[in-house]
DNA sequence: TGTACATCAGTGAACGCGCGTTCACTGATGTAC
DNA sequence: TGTACATCAGTGAACGCGCGTTCACTGATGTAC
């Protein structure tokens, strides 16, 4: 055999990862069932315990991957502009395209909380911040006086806002409007935001 | 007997609103049970199911309850002060405040979502546009020129980006900070946009 | 006011089922000699 | 290279239980005369 055992199981983890990670993106995370999961890979349904903790386990992994994920098309998007307002810009930009092409695995972000009594590990809870770090760095040149906590703090409420914007847009819990115009108005938003954090 | 049968029934649904209401309140929606409510109110299981459609009737009827309650807190905020920009920012600290206050109850407001196939009544959407309107009024103080609808999309922005801020603290599920910094955070922020929509 | 009957609000034991998790087993892989 | 044995990854039937919802029943309320 030219696999080794723990060869097998690292890829049994990648494979569930990606199966759990197609089931979340066609059907949403409240759909996420750990029979399809293991149909989709052919392993028996115990098979997922030999490898992840629970369910939560796998979930956190495939939030990780489309954090992962998500990171790679921002720090894309970003390099093309300049100017710090632009790559702002950019990236409310990249982060609407971004939340509604993958709108399931986008909500699961946010939608998946632990089970009371464990909470979401540290190294994942790390990765979230990559996204605090990116904003951070072209509020640093808009506004070079600022402290970095103060930046930090910023870059955490523009983050918010922005979130806030998105998905109360796409939930479509309040009246929808197409595409074009959210991003019209995110890009509007955003440069106030930015034009304001400037002089203010 | 004082009551009337039909008073009887008015009652008791109301009395079973209180009661999820309160059970959402200390233990969050997630973990409301028909059982409960129903034994804290003293009637029957099946009660419920006389009175409410199913489980889902009756947190949209505790939501209901739950925007009355954050429309009247707003309401009061507002009329302290004058300028636009003032009531915006009492607007903003309103909302803050109800959302740290009854944070499961202002939770539920958005975690719930109805069960695929049946969407949420028309009657109950109607009831989230209050907040759009009061947003809506010093807007419109601030930027006479907008078209109506134009500035309906605005204030959803606004409150989207708002709503935002204020989850994305609360749900500490970036760095938290506390709640003054965060109402400071806040204020800062919609001067800023009030400002740029005035200037813009 | 009183009696007989009909209605139906309210009861609560029982149903049902979805689904995460377990665990006794097995057969493939690895090790020892 | 070959044989005997040990390990343990992977199996999948069975467990278990939480909980929303139902439904045959009953007793209180309302109606008719």
């Amino acid at each position: 055999m030219a696999k080794k055992t723990q060869e097998k199981r690292e890829d049994l983890k990648l494979r569930l990862i990606e199966a759990a990670r197609n089931r979340i993106e066609a059907d949403g995370l409240s759909n996420l069932r750990a029979r399809d999961v293991t149909q989709d890979v052919g392993c028996a349904l115990g098979g997922l315990y030999t490898v992840f903790a629970d369910l939560d386990d796998l979930i956190i992994h495939v939030n990780s991957a489309t954090l992962k994920e998500l990171e790679r098309s921002l720090t894309l998007a970003e390099v093309k502009d300049r100017s710090p307002t632009d790559r702002l810009r950019n990236l409310g930009r990249g982060y609407l395209r971004f939340a509604a092409t993958k709108r399931n695995l986008w909500k699961a972000l946010f939608d998946h909380r632990p089970p009371e009594g464990r909470p979401t590990p540290e190294w994942h809870l790390q990765e979230h911040m990559f996204l605090m770090g990116v904003i951070a760095e072209p509020l640093a040149e808009l506004q070079p006086d600022m402290s970095e906590t103060a930046r930090a703090i910023r870059a955490r409420t523009l983050f918010g806002a922005v979130h806030g914007v998105v998905s109360i847009s796409l939930e479509g819990r309040f009246v929808g409007l197409p595409i074009e115009s959210l991003e019209q108005e995110l890009d509007d938003f955003i440069l106030t935001v930015a034009s304001g954090a400037a002089t203010r």
